[in-house]
DNA sequence: GTCTATAGCCAGATAGAC
DNA sequence: GTCTATCTGGCTATAGAC
């Protein structure tokens, strides 16, 4: 009896054991693929990140690419409600410009490398994409057009088609954080100036925006 | 005399043959390590590239890391007159943004990896920076700060910093090229139809911007 | 200058003890 | 599940003949 109770508890203990083992796979990959790329990444030095060895993540993940793949859709999953929230909650298009924008910024700081990481990583691995779009939850653009559409026949905004607005959101937002280095450099900001930059395009972008597309 | 004469056309036949050799490298591991990065580049593909074997490259470029900084040194080369163009020439602000953004967009299409490269590489290796900056006719921002602040006390233009202005036309402009797989996934678009996006480009990013900044 | 052959290293992956 | 030791292949770089 005291047998099986002490079983009992040992497989708890692995088990709680394990699930850590994974994460702390996961996560010391996350940092490492997010900043080296996969290519440019080592098995290596991830297994040192995790505090165990290289055997480990083949245990865990199989192969290289199957642990970048984990990473990679945990990161897109991260991304991914960022785009729904802009594109299907309620409020209207300059509510919701207004909103991404200061959120974004938030987010990069929480996660610097993962915009540049997807973006780098599906230039390199086209198939990704495919892979991607079969998810549900999946960022789709149907209902933010059909609300531009609306807000354009009401006089509300300018004639503006939804793809080129929701591209120059985008583009606003995502680009000086992707660009960081080149855009440090053209414009002779050190980190600190760059953070103070960084923080104006908070109000600036979305500013910058409405100006552009609301009727007055 | 002969034998004189003979000497002369060999060697400069060899010379010839040299240049093409370097120029055909150098254009072999453009194309290499702008689609795959540093990491991903294998000095193998590029030597088949230019229909030579691996020595070759050794050869005239020592080893990866000096063949690679050949090829970065000459994208930046070709990247900074765009910016040039719009910090240092002598137009108002609205013509510069007119220009840039129907002139980059051949650019890009003459070059269509290059911007990536340069951002990511930047990226990837921030000791780069340093040195482009050392470079006589690396991008300045002065004379453009100094005009953008003249239009603005003139009301020609709303207030707006130039680092902001100029990091909102680089976004607009470049962002749909650098993440052109992402943006394809969310806008729902083949290369066909994305083409089509971003030849309307040419005209809506400058109308945005200038809806936006201009004072009527 | 150009080639073939190979040295030397390093990274991903596996075997097998515990 | 976790470790050490090792295999295997691939890549950069060089030696040396022509």
């Amino acid at each position: 009896m005291l047998t099986k109770w002490l079983n009992y508890i040992v497989e708890k203990m692995e088990k709680v054991k394990d699930d850590n083992t994974e994460e702390q796979i996961l996560d010391a990959a996350k940092t490492v693929f997010q900043s080296k790329g996969m290519d440019g990444a080592r098995m290596q030095e991830i297994a040192d990140k995790a505090g165990i060895n290289k055997a480990m993540l083949h245990y865990y993940y199989r192969n290289k690419q199957l642990l970048f793949e984990a990473v990679f859709k945990n990161a897109f999953s991260l991304l991914a409600p960022q785009l729904n929230a802009i594109l299907n909650d309620d409020s209207s298009i300059e509510e919701k410009i207004k909103n991404f924008t200061s959120n974004y910024i938030s987010f990069v700081i929480k996660h610097p490398y993962l915009p540049n990481f997807i973006i780098q990583e599906l230039n390199r691995n086209q198939d990704f994409v495919l892979k991607l779009k079969e998810n549900k939850g999946f960022p789709n653009l149907d209902k933010f057009k059909k609300q531009v559409d609306t807000e354009v026949e009401n006089g509300i905004i300018k004639p503006i088609s939804a793809e080129q607005l929701f591209i120059n959101i985008l583009a606003l937002n995502i680009f000086p954080f992707v660009a960081k280095p080149l855009v440090m450099a053209l414009t002779n900001t050190n980190d600190k100036t760059y953070k103070n930059l960084m923080e104006e395009r908070q109000i600036e972008v979305s500013n910058f925006i409405i100006h552009s597309i609301k009727n007055t």
